[in-house]
DNA sequence: ATGGCCTTGGTACAAGGA
């Protein structure tokens, strides 16, 4: 079983990408971020016609996240109960015997700003409430664009990036406290190439000079952990034309 | 060339991203 995550930068430029990849990668299922459509313009039928049944939860212009699932999803929680949000950032379901759970971070922007403020408020509510589904759904996984990189092994150029967004101790300090909860970072159970990342910047050739951060990410369970069999980005989208700046991540699971 | 972006809404350019 494969599970993916991919921040798309609009659904509505990328699905012609997005069809292409699941061609070729035929997972289980994907998490989406930031479609940027509203629900009225999901192309739902598009993903069903290559296998997909869809969940998704959008509104206009910014964020929005969907769930593809190649099994019926039930069960389908959008945003964080009890989180007063006006931005479309998560959708979790069930998905045969996982809980899957998809999220947009916010950006932050600036740290100290109010959007950093938002950022810090917005994980806490993600995790007090993970606390609860995972006493309910012991075998979850939240993946997605989580707009931090938890370590300097997970930065370019960590002494340019010291204390900015994304690389903050407080967002570092978030990261640590959903890890708190019994969730591990698929990626890091693995020997990896070094410099992994998974977004890299459209300007300065940032590609090209492979000078991008690991931000995306798949965190499983105390009890999917010992079925995680591998964990990979594919950089391969991100050399399309007119490519997102994000890539995608795949967990391979046992079963 | 020593700096270089992309998307949306809306139709000029500002805002947001990371």
């Amino acid at each position: 079983m494969q599970l993916a995550t991919w921040n798309v930068n609009s659904l509505a430029v990328r699905l012609p990408q997005l069809l292409a990849w699941l061609d070729a990668n035929p997972v289980d299922a994907i998490a989406l971020q930031e479609t940027k459509l509203v629900d009225e313009r999901f192309p739902h039928a598009d993903l069903e016609a290559a296998g997909y049944a869809a969940q998704w939860f959008g509104q206009k212009t910014y964020n929005g996240v969907a769930l593809l699932t190649r099994q019926p999803a039930s069960e389908v929680v959008r945003n964080i109960p009890g989180f007063d949000d006006g931005q479309a950032r998560v959708i979790a379901a069930r998905v045969g015997e996982l809980r899957i759970v998809g999220a947009y971070f916010p950006n932050g922007q600036e740290p100290g700003s109010d959007k950093f403020a938002y950022k810090l408020r917005w994980i806490d509510a993600l995790r007090e409430w993970l606390r609860a589904e995972l006493a309910a759904h012991p075998a979850l996984v939240l993946m997605g664009d989580f707009n931090i990189a938890p370590e300097d092994g997970d930065v370019y150029d960590p002494v340019a990036w010291a204390g900015q967004i994304l690389c903050t101790d407080e967002e570092r300090a978030h990261f640590r406290g959903l890890l708190g909860l019994g969730l591990h970072d698929a990626f890091r159970l693995f020997e990896q190439p070094p410099k992994s990342w998974s977004w890299w910047d459209y300007r300065n050739l940032a590609f090209r000079r492979n000078q991008g951060l690991r931000i995306d990410h798949i965190l499983v369970s105390d009890a999917v952990k010992p079925l995680v069999r591998a964990c990979a980005i594919d950089k391969a989208p991100r050399r399309n034309e007119r490519p997102s700046d994000h890539a995608p991540v795949v967990v391979t699971l046992e079963r």
